[in-house]
RNA sequence: GGCGGCGUAGCCAAGGGGUAAGGCGGUGGUCUGCAAAACCACUAUACAGCGGUUCAAAUCCGCUCGCCGCCUCCA
């Protein structure tokens, strides 16, 4: 079965074969960092992790650039309001971005450009529309004449006539029309500028994307990503700028993610109604976070909920305490010529190869993780050795491609041998019936992250 | 108003012409001093509603209702 992903260019699943195989330009659309990053950004971000780990288990060899927008009108905005140099708040909130992109798991992009440190790159850019005839410059800035493009519209598919009449953008009176948007803007008293050919100035919105999309990965390249909020504008500016620029398609693939919603709207900066990571991945496990991101298609919306985030949380420990299970399993001798089931991890990686070349279906792929487990479970009494290390071993590279991590336990202040100590002691005074003691012992471990399980066979610690 | 998407059990969620994956919860059970965990079994005659096409529809088509996104900054 071939890879296949859905093109929001011509709303299709298609086969996926970069340009030039293996290699695959994958550029994603980061955040403006006028404000914190919030849990809508990591489910994009996890979803773009997921595409670019897949494409790599698939022997491809991805080069991932992704933006970081240092300077708009947000950022001078919200640095104004704050009263604070744009630089700092804008590095101070990359720097959590990367902070909770790590927590999350995120590889890491090949590099991160900074808007602000391609200014040059984007004079030039807007220079090429100009001399082109696209651009034109006004009082106000250079703007991009959309009338010089008339593929204009169709990766959002829409009509320039429809958007004039639904227009509630305020008229600039200086563009030819409300559509054209700007490349560069002319600086007022006080904001942050470069210099340019049309005087002080910034780069406007869009024209950041591509000018490095193009330095880094070069005119055209295999997928843009980002979330599904930027396909109109942005994205549709996007390529008629570089398009018009280049007269080469600028991205062959554009794969889209869904919002995740709060309260039935969309999280986002702008109303101020969002959540940001950080807390989030301080209060909950991070991959059990990934774990509930995954269990929904990447391009259906999904409701941010902490009951959710807190089944994941189980549903990931049992996954883990399988695959330990299996671990322990598998140091075990070989006293059984247990059921040898290749045919079941030939099946599982079958279903879950083909669900994720299937447009990434991560839901798909985690139910058949789910199945396995059950399976195990099911056969785990008279499972060998060797059987057993086959199972872990599929669980544990199955979880890892989905970027998920192994539990890594910390024993903290103890040590095994002063558990084992505890443990005796409390042995004696069940002997003794003394279960009042007994229980006190195992809550207050329980608060230090120590969980005490009796079993028929004698009681047992765990972290 | 224009364009696009979604509506599957109490909840979450795959599937998307051939007879409903999976998870959570719930119920019953195994185990247990109790508990927790874990495990086992059961848990949708049915896919928003109404029509149509078809031997066959949750899946295709039409209409209706509801929700959401974009059209303004946003992952």
């Amino acid at each position: 079965m071939p890879l296949k992903m859905y093109n929001t260019l011509t709303r299709k699943k298609e086969e996926f074969i970069p340009l030039s195989p293996p290699l695959v330009k994958m550029y994603v659309c980061g955040m403006t960092v006028q404000d914190r990053p919030h849990i809508g950004h990591m489910r994009a971000y996890v979803v773009s992790d997921i595409v670019k780990r897949w494409l790599t288990y698939r022997g491809f060899r991805v080069k991932h650039i992704q933006n970081v927008t240092d300077i708009d009108d947000k950022v001078v905005e919200k640095a104004k309001t704050l009263g604070r140099d744009y630089r700092e708040l804008a590095e101070e909130n990359a720097a959590e971005f990367m902070r909770c992109s790590d927590i999350m798991g995120i590889e890491r992009a090949d590099f991160y450009p900074r808007a602000t440190q391609h200014i040059q790159e984007i004079i030039e850019l807007v220079s090429r529309l100009v001399q082109k005839g696209c651009a034109y410059s006004t009082d106000t800035g250079v703007y991009f004449d959309i009338s010089r493009f008339p593929d204009y519209g169709k990766l959002s598919r829409k009509r320039i006539d429809d958007l004039i009449k639904g227009a509630r953008v305020q008229i600039d009176e200086t563009k030819h029309s409300p559509l054209d948007f700007a490349l560069w803007k002319r600086a007022k008293e006080g904001e942050p500028f470069w210099e340019s050919p049309w005087g002080r100035g910034r780069p406007g919105w869009h024209i950041e994307c591509s000018a490095m999309s193009m330095k880094h990965l070069g005119e055209t390249i295999d997928i843009h990503m980002g979330g599904e909020d930027l396909i109109f504008p942005h994205h549709e500016n996007e390529i008629a700028q570089s398009e018009a620029a280049t007269g080469k398609p600028f991205a062959r693939f554009w794969l889209h993610n869904g919002l995740l919603r709060l309260l039935g709207g969309k999280m986002s900066k702008s109303t101020g109604e969002f959540i940001p990571a950080l807390d989030v991945l301080q209060r909950f496990e991070p991959d059990a976070v990934r774990l509930v991101f995954l269990s929904t298609h990447y391009r259906h919306p999904m409701e941010y909920s902490e009951a959710r985030l807190e089944e994941g949380e189980e549903a990931l420990t049992r996954m883990w305490e399988c695959i330990e299970m299996l671990g322990e399993k598998s140091e075990e001798e070989e006293k059984t010529k247990g059921g040898y089931l290749s045919d079941d991890i030939a099946n599982f990686w079958k279903d879950f190869e083909d669900a994720m070349d299937d447009d990434f279906n991560t839901p798909k792929a985690i139910g058949g993780i789910y199945s396995l487990i059950k399976d195990v479970n099911l056969n785990a009494e008279n499972m060998d050795g060797s059987t057993a290390r086959l199972y872990r071993d599929t669980l544990a590279s199955s979880l890892k491609i989905l970027g998920m991590r192994m539990r890594e336990k910390e024993l903290g202040v103890f040590t095994p041998r002063l558990l084992d100590l505890i443990l005796d002691v409390r042995q004696k005074l069940r002997e003794e019936n003394k279960y009042d003691l007994a229980d006190k012992i195992r809550e207050n471990l329980s608060r230090l992250g120590i969980t005490i399980k009796d079993t028929p066979e004698g009681s047992v610690w765990k972290i």
